[in-house]
DNA sequence: ATGATTTTGTCTATTATTATACATAATAGC
DNA sequence: GCTATTATGTATAATAATAGACAAAATCAT
């Protein structure tokens, strides 16, 4: 039966927002599935749905599922409701993205950039970028979802600021989102490019993990771990920081950091190629390590397995400590084949105990375009989707960007303000 | 307004669950607090209140809390609810308790044992011993909450069974929770020792703390590590073996578990004891070693201060890759002092980006009796309190031990067919 | 085609929960 | 003692959600 006003519709979608997470997160993505899930009565669930699909919200996709008897017929989020922006921010460029809710890449740009020109020159660039990404697709992108940011430093995420010295000389302690708030009206995410990648593989090729090791090994070394299907960052957003780990040896090489004998000085993708310079060489970064091993030179070759077998030691330390279940080694230099690789196992299984390396398995990322980029993509949408933030998208949608203060229940009104 | 039959009162209780829950953990100690956490409205809270009041197993404490206006009514299960019966596993003692639900220790008993005697004579023994102790109570514990076990072993927590080869000769995949539910009927919890003890220190004097890594140096070393207030396991339970990193060095010591150049095989008490005994003293185990400790001794002391040095190198390690807030040290060989830490704090503080040790605490464990044992009570009643854990004891309460199968509803129905 | 099977929608009466308002209670600070 | 403040209980009417039953729809295996 139809409510009395518009008032009561706009309710009943925000009722709805608990359906509306379970099929966005793909956590039930049919009527059935949904009753389930949901612990709701099937009038309930039928009722909320309905008020989702009259506005707009979920679709029927074509196929359906078999099911032994009448399909299940598919549950999805229009495509239309919205879009995320996200951008990437490397040393030497900028790389920005419109994404559908997929997450999928819908339009992308790259800008030559320096870290040098500070936050808040760099904020207004990517908010230009982003305004120019969303002239050139048109208006149909529906509302802005949320805007997703990757940058080459620790991160405090839950304050979305830089922290600590970093190669971003300038964002210690700054604030991204206030500024990037005040250009755009939505949620704002910003998360080290380590963890964005780790976010990625995790989500997209191995969600049915619980828990998995990403090692980075590009022209630096990190690491990102998930944990029980969730991110883990460390009490101050620096956890993975693999490439500064030291060992002992004779003549340990002077990492960058000023320390001796770092991971990153023995086996990263600057480290090789100064290695490979002083063999006579041309190479300045990962990418031309690559260039060389790809053709084959010996001395590159041998450079990237050492490589492996140091970082095999730091990742024997980690399967000890961590006993993961899956370790997926990407960055450039895991584009180098399977030297590196050999390495990594070589020594992951002649030092830890047979218990945690019994069912490891340790593989190369599948190589793809720019992860941590997807990654922040992933991250805006897990938000955006999750219990919490599609209650919150719902009221965007119902209320425009009016606060959900109005009308609240005594209940309601004590959440809000203990929460505040 | 009361319901019509018996049926609905209880019905009343079972509703009442999770207000229960709310109560039992310490989320919410008051009325206020209740509607507040639960979202519910006033009136809904204060009847299932009452019904959980009138069915005895909340009360009220004798002290308010102030808020400034009407104090706080402050509300505690009431303690005569059940009991825990725990056993911590030694390699050459059972020792076993009997746990209010604070939890706090009732009585105890300490049964000398060897590990050899294999799974179903051990059960076996600690059953007896368990009702030894409840016959030694009285009959006014009420009744049995749950079975917490406590074992110097890798445990797969899931499936409740030692993984492995371990000390635990005999017991490797073996079944224990099975026997166990045979002789009492709740729910049984089986975990390793350095787990539990970390999840005491945490839950006891840290639980303010995100996440908390805790470093046990006894006769061996193993770590345990919370992260995001849960228990890190990793993929097969074997997480926290620190113990067994290797580090390249000049004659490296052989170490029990066959390998060169371990953490235990250089800093771990059976490791000192082995030194010292090289020197010219007696020393077996950990303890004797803090014996010779606490005579100032100094060459124990020098060794001890060693120790803390090889620590602080895996220690280092761990706080590069996870960046934690907080360590704790406990063990046997923590109680030597501040010489055992302040190898540590070196070498972490040497090594370790300021970032990452920013904020970083690390401190000695307070001492206290068997922690582990402890461990194993606070896991019993966590998981009793729980939201399910609640659901669950309620309705064992209510119907005694029938499964609560009957008289659902539809969609409840549902729920179990797919879990089944 | 037929029957078994699963999905899906809807009706009715009942039950659970909330909103709202009012009243009382218990403290601290003045 | 008075007042401000917060805690707590309850009555009433209205709303939300459920249970339980039924029926139609859409497939598969035979």
């Amino acid at each position: 039966m139809p409510p009395r006003d518009g008032a009561g519709e706009n309710a009943a979608l925000t009722n709805a927002s608990d359906i509306f997470s379970l099929i966005a997160t793909g956590a039930a993505v049919s009527r059935s599935a949904l009753l389930d899930r949901s612990g709701l009565s099937r009038v309930t669930v039928t009722q909320r749905l309905n008020a989702l699909i009259a506005a707009d919200l979920i679709g029927e996709a074509a196929r359906t599922l078999p099911s032994g008897g009448r399909p299940t017929r598919v549950l999805t989020v229009n495509p239309q409701i919205g879009h995320v922006l996200v951008a990437n921010i490397g040393e030497s460029h900028l790389h920005l993205a419109l994404m559908s809710p997929e997450p999928a890449m819908v339009a992308q740009s790259t800008l030559r950039y320096e870290v040098a020109e500070g936050p808040t020159a760099t904020l207004d660039r990517i908010a230009g970028g982003f305004r120019q990404l969303q002239a050139e697709t048109g208006g149909d992108n529906g509302i802005l979802l949320g805007i997703g940011l990757s940058l080459p430093a620790p991160v405090d995420y839950k304050r979305g600021r830089v922290v600590g010295p970093s190669v971003m000389r300038g964002w210690d302690n700054v604030d991204i989102i206030g500024p990037m708030a005040n250009h755009f009206d939505a949620p704002v995410y910003v998360d080290n490019d380590v963890n964005l990648m780790t976010l990625y593989e995790y989500r997209r090729h191995f969600q049915l993990a619980d828990d998995i090791l990403y090692i980075k090994v590009g022209t630096g070394i990190g690491a990102g771990f998930i944990a029980d299907g969730k991110m883990f960052r460390g009490a101050h957003g620096a956890s993975g920081d693999i490439g500064h780990i030291q060992f002992d040896s004779d003549d340990p090489p002077l990492c960058r950091c000023g320390k001796l004998g770092c991971v990153e000085a023995r086996a990263a993708g600057w480290a090789i190629a100064r290695d490979l310079r002083a063999l006579g060489f041309k190479a300045e970064n990962a990418r031309d390590v690559i260039a060389l091993v790809d053709e084959q030179v010996p001395e590159a070759v041998m450079l990237l397995r050492k490589a492996g077998r140091v970082i095999g030691e730091v990742t024997a330390d980690v399967v000890s400590l961590l006993n993961p279940g899956l370790i997926v080694v990407g960055g450039t230099l895991a584009r180098g084949g399977d030297f590196l690789l050999s390495g990594i196992r070589e020594l992951v299984y002649q030092r830890c105990l047979p218990l945690a390396t019994r069912e490891l398995n340790i593989i190369l990322a599948p190589p793809q375009g720019d992860i941590a980029l997807l990654g922040a993509g992933q991250l805006v949408i897990d938000n955006t989707f999750s219990p919490a933030g599609s209650a919150d998208l719902l009221n965007r949608i119902v209320a425009g960007a009016a606060p959900p203060t109005t009308g609240r229940s005594e209940s309601a009104k004590r959440r809000m303000d203990r929460a505040g």
